[in-house]
DNA sequence: TACTAAGTACACCGATCTGTTTCCAAACCG
DNA sequence: CGGTTTGGAAACAGATCGGTGTACTTAGTA
């Protein structure tokens, strides 16, 4: 009853039911939100009992939260990682992505109240992605890392917003904006021919 | 039904019953979204019977497309006509605000039929936004006025997304960026330390 | 005055939501 | 084998949702 969370094999438990309903719940709150998706549909998707579900989360709330944990070590390390890239190609190799809306801001706006945990997890990814792009951006020699990895966010947080609106893509000109500042960030790449920038909308 | 809209005094009709739902839906869709609203609530703020506000909406899609309509002639005119300031420093005072979060993203986000009229409703005025953009954006001079008007577009739509999720004010970063921008499309500032000729051709 | 349109009060509907409960089946493991 | 864990089916609670129906009151105006 109560807490049978983990068994001594780490996760000896069952047959899967915690991870079906976790792949389930990034498909349905991807693609219908969080808020219309609701703990029957998220059930039957899953393939879970409705009981099930309320053996491995106390409520919704939780789901979502461990929802959107799961997307922390997901894009970080494949995007700053590649320790075949400079540091400038790495800050913008992260604008060339191509994805729906960024699960956080769907979360963050869904969600109304400010001290659901989901809204702090929001916080804490978009603070770390910042720190991450900050990182890079001094390890790139940058003038003022902090203030570059907080504009590169930006971008990205802009361009995912108004993929949303829109229904194209919108990395392409977050892109080409990123060029112009880490261009005129790193004082080495001033001379660069750097024929990026063109791709408008 | 039909559409007893106006009489020959223009708002002849009743007590401003309309009004004052519209009103209450602008601060209730701001404060606490548009799903977290419901009818009832609407009502008693409004201080409007349910009845009558089925009697001046269909439905609450309905007030939600209307709510959104309001926005259009609001905050367009007030930043692109001051005719006292340069084309360029127009371009920049649109970042000079503080507003929470962009009404149309949050529909954009909380409404998940992308027929829904909300959803069309947004993506007009987005259009019609980096449109304005791209006209004082030509009239500044800019290299490429539709790029410039869409990049800036972007960076509002960031500020206000990340701005959602934090709960400070990114416009900073935002003008901070527009500036870099700006100054990089116009050719009669070329007299910067990261003059480039990136973007130019 | 009397008529009409606008608004109110309130009960009510069916659907859906999160969450609980009871009873039961199967798998695992000593 | 027997017991524990893990899961399923389905009814059920209580609340809330958007939306209606009916009967009553008020405001504006000829």
């Amino acid at each position: 009853m109560t807490e049978p969370e983990k068994g001594p094999l780490g996760l000896r438990r069952g047959r899967g039911a915690r991870e079906r309903i976790l792949i389930a719940a990034r498909q349905l709150f991807r693609e219908q939100g969080i808020n219309s998706t609701g703990i029957d549909q998220l059930c039957s998707v899953a393939g879970v009992s409705k009981r099930t579900l309320y053996q491995h989360f106390a409520s919704k709330d939780e789901v979502i939260a461990e929802h959107l944990r799961r997307f922390d070590p997901d894009i970080l390390p494949g995007v700053f990682d590649c320790a075949d890239l400079t540091p400038r190609e790495r800050l913008l190799a992260a604008f060339e992505i191509n994805a729906p809306l960024c699960p956080f801001i769907a979360a963050a706006v869904e969600i109304q109240d400010p001290d659901h945990p989901a809204r702090a997890l929001s916080r804490d990814y978009k603070t770390a992605f910042a720190t991450r792009f900050a990182d890079t951006a001094r390890e790139a020699g940058a003038a003022h890392p902090e203030q570059l990895g907080e504009q590169l966010a930006l971008l990205l947080d802009g361009a995912s917003a108004r993929g949303r609106v829109f229904s194209t893509e919108s990395f392409a000109t977050a892109a080409a904006i990123a060029a112009v500042l880490v261009d005129n960030a790193l004082p080495t790449a001033a001379a660069l021919p750097g024929a990026r920038g063109g791709t408008g909308s």
